[in-house]
DNA sequence: CCAAAAGTGTTACTCGTACACCCATGT
DNA sequence: ACATGGGTGTACGAGTAACACTTTTGG
């Protein structure tokens, strides 16, 4: 049963799965859903898009796995990062058998590093609804990130990550309404959220093309 | 990368975990909640109580393993399963890095065959609130599937699965406040589970002490 | 002065919760 | 007859959802 470290390899009485953790990565920007993908180099799916991921180390768990991961994308390492499923089907992966814990990862545009990454793939943001062709099972993943991600659009702890430091009421709105993809009120949805103590107004204002909107930042500054 | 199967061994690359599922079963007995543990036989934690589970084999997936280990120690195939949560502490294991599965899993006590599997080591119900000594981090696990079924248990779906074949609404409103650990009102519980639709009566009355009490059924039969 | 987004309270309805008495059976 | 659990309806309160107009700025 213990591995034994010769030759440069890893020898097991009993086979052995690869595990890796895989990231859905979702921004709003410009009123759209986003998420990250990268593009792979080597075979197989060579040149296709795929989630960020990698394989779990044996020092770290899962969730420092994904916190990793998602730092080496994005350059974040405070961001909202949550497990919602394993993929563990036998043939999901023609190399070897490799299970897949899939995490979801959400981000304020803003926050991101211009230069995300030191991960030598090409990175890309897509619109949800505009998904180039996948690798492996990453497009059931992803729908299954959504549905988590759907599911969660009450709370407001949540929301917050998908903002900037500094909002407005309507953008909060804003990208609940694109998570669960229907309209809500105005007067309701800014009661809910303010009774909640999670946000605190600041005396700054956004300048727009029309009338000024008070800025709030989360009650923890 | 590839694994190579020689002189009874399997060799990788880089180094992999074992992956387990392991398992907690309850049910409801004479108005406790309880669990199903394993004495470990051998080593670590030898004589010690663990989940039921096991490792993944390569040609099944995840909920494939857990659905036969649940079967391999209950006799039971057709129960509630639902992953929970992965547990994957570098140490949790002495003798190598295992990432634990976590299932959950709800059984009537009326389906369990006698002889509930074939597995030589020794298995025993538990009252929940009166556990032994728990081998690896299993009560950590254990912790974490009460928490899971306590959020879930305002579906009705779910606590089905702990009652008999037929069953009375006392029955059920037991099963919940056993899980919730709080008393609800009757006449509440009643009406709530009648307007889902879930549930039809039967001709059938159970008789005891006292006025006997009408039985209901899945409305699936 | 016009266009565009910001901001603000009240009413109706739905759902959840609290509550008490009679009934059928076994002993 | 009595003890025990089975069975039933209504009223109140909380929380959610519906709804329209005024304000502020830039162009």
């Amino acid at each position: 049963m213990l591995s034994t470290h010769e030759a440069g390899g890893y020898h097991y009485r009993y086979p052995h799965p690869a595990v890796a953790a895989d990231i859905a990565i979702f921004t709003v920007r410009e009123g759209k859903l986003m998420l990250l993908l990268i593009k792979r180099l080597g075979s197989p799916f060579a040149g296709q898009w795929a989630l960020p991921g990698g394989f779990l180390s044996m020092d770290e768990d899962l969730d420092s796995c994904a916190r990793r991961e998602l730092l080496e994308e994005t350059g974040v390492d405070k961001a909202f990062l949550e497990h919602f499923g394993n993929f563990s089907a036998p043939d999901r992966d023609p190399r070897e058998r490799v299970i897949s814990v899939a995490y979801l990862a959400l981000i304020g545009f803003d926050k991101l590093s211009p230069k995300a990454g030191s991960d030598a793939a090409e990175v890309g943001w897509f619109e949800l609804s505009n998904l180039p062709a996948l690798a492996f099972d990453h497009a059931k993943i992803i729908q299954a990130a959504l549905k988590s991600l759907q599911s969660r659009v009450n709370d407001p702890a949540m929301l917050l990550h998908l903002v900037h430091e500094r909002f407005t009421l309507s953008q909060l709105q804003q990208v609940y309404e694109i998570i669960c993809s229907n309209a809500v009120d105005k007067r309701n949805f800014r009661a809910r959220l303010l009774e909640t103590g999670l946000i605190v107004e600041t005396e700054e204002m956004e300048r727009g093309a029309h009338r000024p909107a008070r800025l709030y930042k989360r009650a923890g500054d």
